[in-house]
DNA sequence: CCCCATTTGTCCGTATGTATC
DNA sequence: CGATACATACGGACAAATGGG
């Protein structure tokens, strides 16, 4: 028997979030409505996810669909997982404020692997490179630290 | 014939690059691999990759995780591709710089998709924000915009 | 201009490892 | 210890875009 398309394809049909005849991939309809929960407040931070199996076929797509938005969600700070532990909505901490001073400039960049290691910024979180007047360059997490004028 | 381990992890284990034996995954021994091999100048902006299967056969791991890999790089803002064209290498823009007004504040994060679309800002390119003392807050793409005091 | 091979992007199914519950 | 669940990896299939003949 051959079908021309795949079981879960011909659920996907029949449900609003992800559709088939969208122009969007599969993996971003499933991730933007996971987004739109979160930032609605239907899913408050701490609130625990349900499994990628039950998400998979809920939504009438594969795992490894499923595995993908949560690996954007993951990126972009907004969930946090580990090997054989469920998935968590991650609530953002509180920042503190720095005073940017004069002759200094500020720019913004995703940090490298060992900046990622040394300052134990999460995956998605982007970081503050302070280069001061003196030449000497620090860098700052993004998702603690907010800058003003003296 | 049952194999008990993949054609590609036999040659895999042959190899510098990629190591089995790790607690790397191997997408991100790719990856990092590539990243050396860039910041090095050993491949420079303009450069054109070579095609997903010739570097998943040269690395001995699958076309998956050359992909993955890959998405990391983009994510990170190091190379650009498109659908049926050559992977790239790219080269940063110049950034402008503008003044922080005293009473502002200034956070980075990363742009929600409208932000991306309406701002044209490249996947894993972060965000500035700036919230002004008067309550209004600006977003500017954190790869052409740098911030100073006054 | 059309045809076709190449290449990237997406999706699925499956298997395995490993950490958590 | 067993069941659950996430992380990684592979391979096949197809769509879409590109580029050369």
């Amino acid at each position: 028997v051959q079908l021309y398309c795949s079981p879960g394809a011909l659920v996907r049909c029949l449900l609003v979030a992800v559709n088939s005849f969208s122009t969007q991939p599969a993996y971003l309809q499933v991730a933007d409505d996971l987004r739109r929960q979160i930032s609605s407040g239907e899913l408050a931070p701490g609130a625990k996810l349900p499994p990628y199996a039950r998400l998979a076929s809920s939504y009438g797509v594969g795992i490894g669909t499923v595995t993908k938005a949560m690996q954007i969600l993951r990126d972009a700070g907004l969930i946090e997982s580990g090997t054989g532990g469920p998935t968590y909505i991650r609530d953002r901490p509180a920042r503190k404020t720095a005073v940017l001073r004069p002759g200094s400039t500020l720019v913004t960049r995703m940090p490298t692997p060992a900046e990622r290691e040394a300052h134990a910024i999460e995956p998605g979180v982007p970081v503050f490179e302070v280069c001061e007047a003196s030449g000497g360059i620090t860098v700052y997490p993004g998702d603690r630290w907010a800058f003003t004028t003296g």
